[in-house]
DNA sequence: ACCAAAACTTGGGGTCATTGCAAATTTGGG
DNA sequence: CCCAAATTTGCAATGACCCCAAGTTTTGGT
């Protein structure tokens, strides 16, 4: 009874509400599909869509979610001796030369993000997952090292860190828009790294080295 | 006639809308006043508060405007030998120091903060204006270094500019909700942009330095 | 001062996101 | 099969925002 039926159903109608609502959106612009069509085409009522999402924009912006703390999972990942600047740099390197889809490398997700560029709402709600992974990257820089409450360099270094992250993104996103191929925009990523890396101050790059 | 009765007549009607908004927005929030009210406090339409005013959002935030090329302005004004960071630091430095309005330092601002942080349509506002400023910037960067429109590292530097003028904003705009004294808010900030300048990258601080 | 064009304002009539509420339906458990 | 809780739905509002056509005001000549 712990995985009821109704438990089941319920993420099964979800799911199909989000699919249905991102065909239609990338078809055919986010402005230009209403909530009701799309309670139509998913054959629920405009109600039901309300009951799962609370607004248009996470219908679209759905798998945001894992985003919010990936940051914050990689500093604690961080290997023996390494800092969460390096750390952080290390992962976003990874993920580039695999063109993994954390960093918005993959085929199609041009037309994902050119539907998000161009309408200020869901611009607006990619901020706020941002702003939520910010705070959460504090929280753990504070917690990993046991900083106090009113020292202000876990935030500054979040910061810091949250920029590595965004910049890298904004520029994979602005190259894949342009339709480029993900190995080159790749290729360019990883200069742009080893750029910010070489901007980065050494204070930023040795903070919180994991001693154990 | 560079000066027409209609121009001025305009600037007023213009203002005077916007104070009676903002009036409105900090008596009793945001979301608790309507168009349709604020058209009938200012005396006119609500189709003339939409000639003036693109978005609701705008009738609060519209000294935003000179926000956007401030970091541009400061570094453009830089001082021979000086740096685009160092100018920029200064300037932050003598800002907070003369509790100047730029950086948010002046009582009544926190109930203007307050309103501000709990709408999310005026969170996203003040992001978009903090972009804008952010693309006004890298251009100018790539202005006055004559960089390559495929050179990075504008941008880059850039990004950390805006980062020193956000963190700082952001951090004072905490202090200020919270009702403490702006000379202690000021005091604190000091020391957050000591603590900045400390992490900063050389290749950042000495990125630009004015030659002539 | 007088007129026609240009610029502003207004009223009225939509579209659509979002919400509240109560009735109708479905599901899990006994 | 029946009840109570959880879901879904229909209905009605509210309010931002847009479009258009009909006034009004301002401007630039005359």
């Amino acid at each position: 009874m712990a995985e009821g039926l109704r438990e089941r159903k319920k993420r099964r109608t979800r799911q199909h509400i989000s699919d249905v609502a991102t065909a239609l959106f990338l078809e055919r612009g986010f402005d230009a599909v209403t909530i009701a069509e799309i309670a139509e085409a998913a054959d629920v009522s405009v109600n039901t869509v309300y009951n799962y999402f609370p607004a248009k924009e996470d219908l679209f912006l759905d798998r945001g979610e894992d985003a919010v703390d990936r940051l914050s999972r990689w500093v604690r990942g961080r290997r023996t001796g390494e800092s969460a600047a390096r750390a952080v740099l290390r992962e976003l390197h990874e993920a580039v030369e695999t063109l993994s889809p954390a960093v918005g490398l993959f085929e199609g997700c041009a037309d994902f993000t050119r539907v998000v560029l161009e309408v200020p709402a869901l611009r607006s709600r990619l901020w706020q997952i941002r702003q939520d992974g910010l705070g959460e990257l504090e929280r753990t820089l504070r917690a990993e090292v046991a900083a106090p409450d009113d020292d202000p360099v876990p935030a500054l270094v979040a910061g810091q860190l949250d920029w590595l992250y965004a910049a890298l993104t904004d520029r994979i996103s602005a190259g894949m828009a342009e339709g480029r191929d993900p190995r080159e925009v790749s290729r360019e990523a990883l200069a742009l790294l080893d750029e910010m890396e070489d901007l980065l101050g050494e204070r930023v790059l040795d903070y919180a080295v994991r001693l154990t």
